[in-house]
DNA sequence: AAGACACGCAACCGCTCCGTT
DNA sequence: AAACGGAGCGGTTGCGTGTCT
């Protein structure tokens, strides 16, 4: 036996919304809130539309806080960096665009974002990565668990990964460029960066981080890790508030 | 000018999650 | 522990509008 529905769909309004209807909810939330039962909130606020309804015509189009108009570069760079480290989990993708809903994001990649995600990757290629310029990116995002973390590849090939400063532990790391082989690489793809640092970790390397994050870049990079502490091998993941310093040789896909 | 088609977006549907009893 | 029910989520649909032929 399925369950029973919100509400009986043969006495509610369906379809899309008035003036007049968005005034009266609106009104309603703003003077009463709501009530922390939308099943019960249009019956109170004197609206013939199924609670659902209401919760969602709040959240994705009445909310005050609601962000109109297109969406930019980097919003559009955020949400594809986001897609394909945590897939269509557009709530959690919301949560890194202030002012935006789930639908919008979700509307906005099925519309653009899919089809130009799709062409960038099919224009991939791999080019030998001896002689490449450094590359020269940085980043800074919120992450699910509110913390806040910065990346920066320099001219000098530096990795510079911290912690707010107010926020969770932290530690400074500084692996020195001498201590790793050239079998250490870093790669970067439209998408994605990989590092693995095949040698030793210092001793005050804390390996005790586990943490499964889904970091982006502004550029549209996300980065990525293999490996962990304990083998030596370096995990983006498990790097938050360490400073890495790296010479890197290796493949780049642009 | 009109019909066909493509696109964007609001809204709905049905499922899972999670708190409460 | 199990059942229940509301909230939240992601997939999908349908309609309005713009563009093309």
């Amino acid at each position: 036996m399925g369950r029973s529905p919100c509400c009986d769909k043969t006495k509610v309004k369906r379809g899309p919304w008035s003036p007049e209807e968005d005034t009266i909810l609106r009104n309603h939330i703003q003077n009463h809130g709501t009530g922390g039962n939308w099943i019960a909130l249009p019956h109170k606020a004197g609206l013939k539309r199924c609670g659902k309804s209401c919760r969602l015509r709040w959240l994705n189009y009445l909310r005050p806080d609601i962000k109109l108009g297109g969406f930019t570069e980097e919003e559009d760079n955020i949400i594809s960096s986001l897609y394909v480290n945590i897939g269509s989990r557009w709530s959690v993708i919301a949560s890194h665009l202030q002012g935006r809903t789930d639908n919008d994001v979700k509307n906005h990649w099925n519309t653009k974002l899919k089809k130009k995600f799709s062409t960038s990757s099919r224009n991939s290629t791999i080019i030998n990565t001896t002689s490449i310029t450094p590359m020269q990116f940085s980043s800074s995002l919120s992450l699910p668990k509110q913390e806040f973390a910065q990346y920066q590849i320099t001219n000098n090939s530096t990795l510079d990964y911290s912690t707010k400063p107010d926020q969770q532990q932290q530690s400074t790391i500084s692996y020195s460029n001498d201590n790793i082989s050239n079998s250490n690489s870093i790669s970067i793809n439209n998408s994605m960066v990989s590092l693995q640092m095949n040698q030793d970790l210092p001793d005050n390397a804390n390996p005790a981080r586990n943490d499964d994050y889904a970091p982006w870049c502004d550029n549209g990079l996300v980065m990525d890790g293999e490996g962990d502490l304990l083998n030596g091998k370096f995990d983006f993941d498990q790097v938050i508030g360490e400073v890495a310093n790296f010479n890197y040789s290796s493949q780049l896909w642009l």
